[in-house]
DNA sequence: GAAAATTGTTAGATGAGTCTAACTTTAGTA
DNA sequence: TACTAAAGTTAGACTCATCTAACAATTTTC
C-alpha cells in the first residue's frame, strides 16, 4: 500500500506529465517546487519511486511514470474529483471550499468505497471544476476545450468549466453566471474583443479576459470541437 | 492540529472510560491493549498527552480525559459513526464493512464537512450499529438498551442495535431481519425462554441466545424504558 | 510483610519523511 | 572551450511513532 506521501508523488508527475500537452518527463527541481518540499527531498523519494517501479528514472536524468505508476497517480485524481463532486453536488459545498477538503479524501484507500460513490454521483464525467474524472480503469478522455472567446457570434454554448480563482469566482457570483449555464453569444467587438452575452434572460457585456476563462461545449452536440 | 495517531489515543481512551459504565480511568497496559500497541510507546504517548493537556496523568499512576481531551476523542467517535451511516445508508455497503474504511474516514478534519454531512444524512441519532452519534458539540445521548429477552409477551418493539459479529449477521439475514424492523413478541416459554415473535408478516422461533442480541426500543414510545 | 506477578518507565534503535549545508554534475553562454 | 548558473546529490540531523530490552514501581498473594 502507498503511503499518503508516495501517493502525492505519483499525482503531481500525472499533472507534470500526462496532463502536460508536450512535457512527459520532468526534472527532480520542478516536481520538488510542485509539492512545495526541497530538491534533496524530491531527489531521495524518486529514488525510493524507482525501487518500487513506479518512475523511470537515472541520476541526474528526468523523471517519467511506468505504467503501474501514472495508473495509481491516475486513480489518486480520480479520488480527488470524485469527492469534489461528491461535495459540491450533494452536500453543497462552493466550488473554491472543495479542492482542500478532496485533498484530504483522496487518499482513503478502499477502491469498493470510490466505485460505490461514482456509482451514487450517477458515473459523472466532470468534476465541479470541469476537470475529466478518471475511469475506474484509470483512462482519462481530455476533452479539447473550447473558451468562450472562441464562441462565434450567434452560436449558444454551455458552461462546463470555470479558471478556479477566488477573485473570478466571486465576479461569476455577481453576474450571476454559473456552471451549466446555457449562453448565446450576440456580438462580439473586432475592435477591443468585447463580447455581449445573453444568458438566463439577461443580457451583458464581458470581457476578453473573462470570456477567455470560461471553458464551453455547443450547446447543440455537446462538443468543444463541432461544425454545428 | 491532532495527528492521525493522537486522535487514536483519544478515541479508545473515550470508549474505554466515557463509554464503560464504571470505568472513568485507565492504566497505561490497558490502553496499549486496546490499541494494539508496546506499553512503552502508549506511556510516552501519554506523557506528550499530559503535555497537550488531553489527559490527567502521574507517574505510575491512571490516565483520564480532560474536558479538552473527552470532547476531541469524542469529535472522532462522531465522524466515525456519521461516515459508517453514510456507507451504510448511501452507497449502500453492509453493516460487516462500514467499519474498516469509517477508520480512515473519521481522521478527516473539515468540521464544516461532518457538519453538513450530519445534515445530508438527515441528523441521525444512531449509526448503522445501534450507537448514539455525539452532536455537534460533542454531548451524545447513551440510551439504556434493552434486548428482545426483556419485552413483555404481547409487546411490539423495534430493532435498534444488533451485537455485530459476522456469524450472528448472516444469521439475521438468514432470517429476514434487520435494523429498523418492527417485531412483536409473541411468547416465551419460561422453560427454555424460546421466544415466538412475529415481524414483516412472518412468525419464528428465537434461542435466548438471539435475544440477548437484539438490541430494541418500545415501538410506541421509542424508549427503552417505559410504562407503555 | 516479603516474594512473586503485574504494571509502568527509560534508554537506545529503527524507518519515514523532512530539512540544511556542502558538494557534484549538467547545461547555457560569452 | 572554459566559466558560470542551474539542477541534482549526498551527508548528517531532526521529529514522529514505533519497537525491544532492561529496569523500577506497585499490587497481589501467600
Amino acid at each position: 500500500m502507498l503511503s499518503f506521501t508516495e501517493e502525492n508523488y505519483l499525482k503531481a508527475l500525472v499533472q507534470l506529465t500526462v496532463f502536460s500537452e508536450d512535457v512527459s518527463e520532468i526534472g527532480v527541481n520542478s516536481l520538488a517546487k510542485s509539492l512545495d518540499i526541497k530538491p534533496a527531498t524530491a531527489s531521495d523519494m524518486v529514488r525510493k519511486l524507482k525501487d518500487k517501479s513506479l518512475v523511470n528514472y537515472e541520476k541526474y536524468g528526468k523523471v517519467s511514470l511506468t505504467p503501474d505508476g501514472a495508473k495509481k497517480g491516475m486513480m489518486v485524481i480520480r479520488r480527488h474529483r470524485l469527492w469534489e463532486t461528491f461535495l459540491y453536488s450533494k452536500l453543497d459545498f462552493s466550488w473554491g471550499e472543495v479542492h482542500d477538503i478532496a485533498e484530504e479524501l483522496e487518499h482513503i484507500h478502499s477502491e469498493k468505497l470510490i466505485d460505490k460513490l461514482d456509482e451514487f454521483l450517477d458515473f459523472p464525467e466532470f468534476d465541479p471544476h470541469g476537470e475529466a474524472i478518471p475511469n475506474r480503469y484509470g483512462e482519462i478522455m481530455i476533452p479539447f476545450r473550447m473558451t468562450l472567446s472562441e464562441v462565434e457570434v450567434g452560436k449558444d454554448c454551455k458552461i462546463i468549466a470555470v479558471k478556479d480563482s477566488t477573485d473570478f469566482l466571486k465576479y461569476l457570483d455577481k453576474i450571476g453566471l454559473t456552471i451549466n449555464d446555457r449562453v448565446r453569444v450576440i456580438n462580439r467587438e473586432t475592435f477591443d474583443e468585447l463580447t455581449t452575452i445573453s444568458y438566463d434572460g439577461k443580457t451583458a457585456v464581458v470581457s476578453p479576459k473573462l470570456a477567455d476563462n470560461l471553458f464551453v461545449v455547443c450547446a447543440k452536440c455537446v462538443k468543444a470541437k463541432c461544425d454545428c
